[in-house]
DNA sequence: GCCGTTTTCGGCCCGACTGTTTTCAGTCG
């Protein structure tokens, strides 16, 4: 049966499947390599900008790396039919039960075979219920260490929190190193892991410091006031629980190590892993500590992470690249990004008021807006059918464009643009008509509605918005709300086609909670050539601040400042914005 | 199971820590 989007089976369905496969055969001892090309096509999968179902339909399933002959015919086998049946017998061998205790820290395959074929565990309710009842430690090569082990494993995983958003963990690791810094005995101090690569979700945050005083760091770390609990307290790593459940790694490396331990750190994992390959192919061997020569052992790099990139011959590759996505492929002909920064941002181009559902008057945000130093910023208000927005009526928005006008004759350092956030309605209309959208500088359209409709309804709802002579840009294209609402069931890539042909620019939607076009996404419109623009979609303030968040993403999707709409002057935004 | 500036066959990233072991397996990042 078709499913509402009109793809049969989703790439996150797909790669689940291949996670699931790669972890059975780990509990059945398979061989490494074959569980390892399962783990990263699965990785892959997951990552990728376009359907896979598509990539199949055109018969070009071998393009994607680490998709072969067994694996294509598995793709063909699930799209076709549903279901895989290689992955329906090795489920009837390993209840899926099982896989889940592979989440509880401290059991791997092996102890999950273990429990299972021996107790007949399949569930983390029956490990648990087994650890307290003492039936864990007298297995082979189990102890009352490892027992308590699993049973803090199973408190841990059960009170896990979601990933925390970048917006939210961002924040917590800059205090948390700034407190650091106040102490003399800290020498460098840097955030590794994901946070480093700005995703726009974390798992934890890691802290890289050197100094010679480790205790004193240790001490200070783990009675900052933002520590709920301490899991653990050493002299090279120490981990607490903030009082939002985020956790938080602090290791103290040596200073001759600190380049080689951050570059490792940061991951990704799949970036590490290629660099490393990349590494033995020339005689050396990296790890944590530096690089080393395979023959000798002799180092020859680890002070500076850029001196890891340098000793394989590349240039060096910023952390917000590291996913392994074409980095190493663009570094070795020297064409890496120039990725955009803050000082590159020219203005904000989506920004509410307290004339729809904003907390500040116009003036305030404008006051604000200067302070920053921006060239310009662009007022895009509810329209009238977002009533619950306070969304503006005609009178109402020509009233605001004359407000507009004085304020703008009141200084000349910033420009305000006179723009709305017009309603993409059910039908597909838009919510005013081309007679009022023509006297704006700038009309962003957004859907607000609807958006459980079918995938072919949502298509025509934004093509007809981008078809629209006086649309500029489109809103948080997937409408996505990280951990709550799931994408519309749009084809991003059609999306993307039509936003190239019609030269309508995609927002990207700077809300931590939004961040929407994800990096994935925003290197696909890069490609085809559409514009990107950065909005913060502000409602107050404070919020304005969060166009760090979208030059993360930005610079996740490899844009250049050229591919930015608000990093243009005042006169070059208003030469590239169709009407 | 994948893949090719060593290879169409023989490789496939690296090290720390822990606990259970008398030399190492399992787990993790």
């Amino acid at each position: 049966m078709e499913r509402s989007d009109g793809i049969l089976i989703k790439n996150i369905e797909i790669a689940k499947v291949f996670d699931d496969i790669a972890k059975i055969l780990q509990i059945k001892n398979e061989n490494r390599f074959k569980i390892r090309a399962y783990e990263r096509v699965a990785v892959t999968i997951e990552n990728f900008p376009m359907e896979v179902e598509t990539i199949y339909r055109a018969g070009q399933l071998d393009e994607i790396q680490g998709v072969g002959e067994a694996i294509a015919k598995k793709i063909e086998e699930l799209i076709e039919t549903g279901k895989l049946e290689y992955y329906e017998n090795l489920k009837k061998s390993i209840p899926s039960g099982v896989l889940e205790l592979l989440k509880v820290s401290d059991v791997g395959p092996r102890k999950a075979k273990l429990f299972y074929e021996e107790l007949g565990i399949d569930n983390v309710d029956k490990l648990e219920e087994a650890a307290r009842e003492h039936k864990l430690e007298n297995l082979p090569g189990m102890g009352k260490k490892a027992e308590e082990n699993i049973l803090r494993g199973i408190e841990l995983y059960k009170r896990r929190e979601k990933r925390a958003l970048l917006g939210v963990a961002l924040p917590i690791a800059e205090e948390i190193i700034d407190r650091l810094k106040s102490l003399k005995e800290v020498n460098q101090i840097d955030i590794a892991g994901s946070l480093r690569r700005r995703k726009d979700t974390i798992g934890d945050i890691d802290i890289l410091v050197t100094s010679k005083k480790p205790e004193k760091i240790m001490d200070k770390f783990t009675h900052l006031p933002e520590v709920k609990e301490i899991l653990a307290e050493g002299l090279t790593k120490s981990a607490i629980l903030t009082r939002q459940n985020i956790h938080v790694d602090l290791r103290v490396v040596e200073p001759d190590s600190f380049g080689a331990a951050l570059q490792y750190f940061t991951g990704s994992k799949a970036h590490n892993v290629r660099l490393r390959e990349m590494a033995v192919k020339q005689g050396l061997k990296i790890n944590e500590y530096g690089v080393f020569q395979t023959k000798d052992d002799k180092k020859v790099a680890g002070r500076e992470e850029r001196e890891i990139y340098q000793k394989l011959g590349l240039p060096f590759i910023m952390p917000e690249l590291r996913e392994d996505r074409g980095e190493f492929e663009a570094a070795r002909k020297n064409q890496l990004p120039e990725l955009a920064t803050m000082e590159d941002i020219k203005g904000d181009l989506h920004i509410h008021t307290s004339d729809s559902d904003g907390l500040n008057t116009l003036e305030e945000i404008v006051k604000e807006a200067r302070k920053r130093g921006y060239s310009y910023i662009a007022i895009t208000d509810h329209s009238q059918s977002l009533s619950i927005a306070g969304g503006l009526n005609e009178k109402r928005l020509q009233e605001q464009i004359e407000m507009i006008e004085k304020i703008n004759n009141s200084f000349n350092d910033l420009i305000v643009l006179k723009g709305i956030e017009v309603d993409i309605k059910s039908d597909g209309t838009l919510d005013f008509p081309d007679s009022i959208l023509q006297k704006l500088d700038i009309v962003i359209a957004a859907i607000h509605t609807g958006f459980k409709q079918e995938r072919e309804q949502l298509m025509d709802r934004l093509t007809r918005a981008m078809q629209n002579p006086h649309v500029n840009i489109i809103a948080h294209p997937t409408g996505r709300i990280i951990g709550y609402r799931e994408p519309y069931a749009v084809d991003m890539q059609e999306i993307i086609r039509v936003a190239a042909k019609t030269n309508t620019a995609l927002e990207i939607n700077a809300s931590p909670e939004r961040m929407d076009l994800n990096d994935i996404y925003v290197k696909s419109a890069k490609e085809k050539g559409v514009l990107l623009s950065i909005g913060t979609d502000a409602h107050q303030l404070s919020s304005l601040d969060n166009m760090a968040y979208g030059i993360s993403i930005a610079r996740r999707g490899w844009l250049e400042k050229n591919h930015l709409l608000n990093t243009f002057s005042l006169a070059e935004l208003r030469k590239r914005l169709k009407n």
